[in-house]
DNA sequence: CCGGATCCTTACTGATACTG
DNA sequence: CAGTATCAGTAAGGATCCGG
C-alpha cells in the first residue's frame, strides 16, 4: 500500500484502498455479525460468485483485515473471521447503515406525500 | 431503490448502493472540502477518466446526494456541490479517514520493528 | 466443501478529436 | 470549459469446469 518510496498517501485514500471492491464492504458486514464458512457466506452475499468471493477475501486478507483459517478434515472447513484491525472498520458499516436506514425513511415520507395513483 | 413492491433491502446494502462504484466515495469526499467545478474535481481524483467521473456524477446525482449547478454563460462553467443528504454521508467518509490513518500508523510501526537492510 | 484454472464479458483508462 | 464520441488496451468481475 505504501509507495515506492516508502510515504503513504492522503489516509482517505489508504482507507478506501483497503475497502475499494465490489463485494468487500459486505464482506466485512457479515464477518462483523460473526465468523462465516465460506459457503455460509456465499449464501449471505447474494449476487457474488465464489470465484469472485475468494479472491476479495484473499485481498481483504492481504490487506490485514480478514483472517483465514483452515481445518484440514474430510470435508475440508474454512472459516473466516475479521481481525483485529478489521474490526476496527465497524464504525465504517455503521455509518453507512445509518445513510441507508435515513434514506429509506426519507423515501417513505416523500412515497406519503405523493400516493401511488 | 426500493424494490417493486415498495419495500426495502437491509439497511447497509442500500446504503452501500448508494456509495457503490469504483471513485464515488472520493467524489463525495471532495464535494465535502468544497464545491468543485467539473475540472477542478477531475484533477483532484488521479486516475479517474472524464467519461467515468461524469458518469459517477450523473449516478450520485440520481441518489440525490450531488448537485449539479450549471452556469449558462461562456466558457461553460459547471459547479458540482453535495445536497443537504449527501452531507450527512460525511461521516463514513470521516471514518474511512481514520482507518486509513490506523493502517498507516500501524504499517509505520512494523517498518521501524523491521528496519530496511 | 473449498477453491484453483480457464475462458468470457464488462468496466475502466488513455489518447485524441469534436461540439456548444 | 464541460462534456460526448471513438478506439485500443488493461483490469475487474462472472460462468463453468475440475480437483483435493
Amino acid at each position: 500500500m505504501p509507495y515506492q518510496d516508502g510515504t503513504f498517501g492522503c489516509p482517505v485514500d489508504v482507507g478506501l484502498q483497503l475497502i475499494n471492491g465490489k463485494w468487500k464492504p459486505k464482506i466485512i458486514y457479515e464477518l462483523l455479525q460473526q465468523t462465516c464458512r465460506f459457503g455460509e457466506l456465499h449464501r449471505r452475499i447474494p449476487g457474488v460468485s465464489r470465484h469472485v468471493l475468494t479472491t476479495q477475501l484473499r485481498e481483504l486478507e492481504e490487506g490485514g483485515i480478514v483472517q483465514r483459517n483452515a481445518f484440514l478434515t474430510v470435508p475440508p472447513k474454512v472459516e473466516y473471521s475479521l481481525t483485529e484491525f478489521g474490526q476496527r472498520l465497524e464504525p465504517i458499516l455503521e455509518q453507512i447503515m445509518k445513510v441507508g436506514e435515513h434514506y429509506i425513511s426519507q423515501q417513505k415520507q416523500e412515497a406519503a406525500a405523493d400516493p401511488p395513483s
